[in-house]
DNA sequence: CTGCATATGTTGCATAGCTACATATATAGC
DNA sequence: GCTATATATGTAGCTATGCAACATATGCAG
């Protein structure tokens, strides 16, 4: 396994990341961390300060709506995904494939080169 | 052709494609938006406030080095990488691809999912 | 000589991920 | 009962970076 990968990395697809996990049922903030860091299988470690604001924005543009269940000890905040949020993620998910096939592209002469034996 | 890769999207990624269209030759900075336009076919325009500072942070950070040209009327600032460019080079976009394959898993549902018909 | 492409640069803004902190409950170990 | 840890949500302030807008200057085409 390599290094946990950077902020950096991941800025710009964080977004699509949760509509993703939100696309087949809904999730609360933390448990959409838990999914994110078992698919990436610990790659991807989406922290809080960094999850519930971004939750709050996507609810704000109207892409993911909320339900607070209070019926356990545990508050949690289910989300689920809008119809435009469906449709963003499609859009967004879209794009992001071309644009890492453009990208790859450019990289594949750097990505051919065998790394020097140790 | 799509629309033009947004700004949040490349977040991460421009000082990895500055290194790579450097890899090959020597370049400067203008001339670098016009190779990533190209190589992307439009869909990659970096804005002069954007790559001029980019730049700078790159020779600061020693992974790139340049060398003025006065020798014609046109004052041209030519980048080349550095020994420890290369090597950043081969890191990023090594990262860079194991990141995209594990997206690219995430999104593998949703971009299974045909366009609706218009 | 006017306008556009070329060529580099700066200033100030907005965005978004981070750390650190704050709050509260459930559960396991002692 | 007490303590530590995992669960669960949230905020305030910092930082980094891509952007628009501006500034400057040259070469070339009409």
């Amino acid at each position: 396994m390599t290094e946990k990968f950077g902020p950096e990395l991941m800025r710009g697809s964080l977004d699509l990341m949760v509509l993703s996990v939100l696309s087949a049922e809904p999730k609360y903030g933390y448990l959409i961390g838990q999914s994110l860091r078992e698919a990436s299988r610990g790659m991807i470690d989406v922290k809080a300060g960094t999850m519930y604001p971004l939750l709050h924005r996507l609810e704000d543009d109207k892409l993911i709506k909320c339900r607070w269940d209070d019926s356990t000890g545990r508050r949690r905040k289910w989300y689920e995904l809008t119809a435009a949020g469906h449709r963003r993620l499609k859009q967004q998910a879209t794009q992001w494939y071309e644009y890492s096939q453009c990208l790859m592209e450019m990289l594949k002469p750097i990505l051919a080169v065998p790394p020097e034996p140790a």
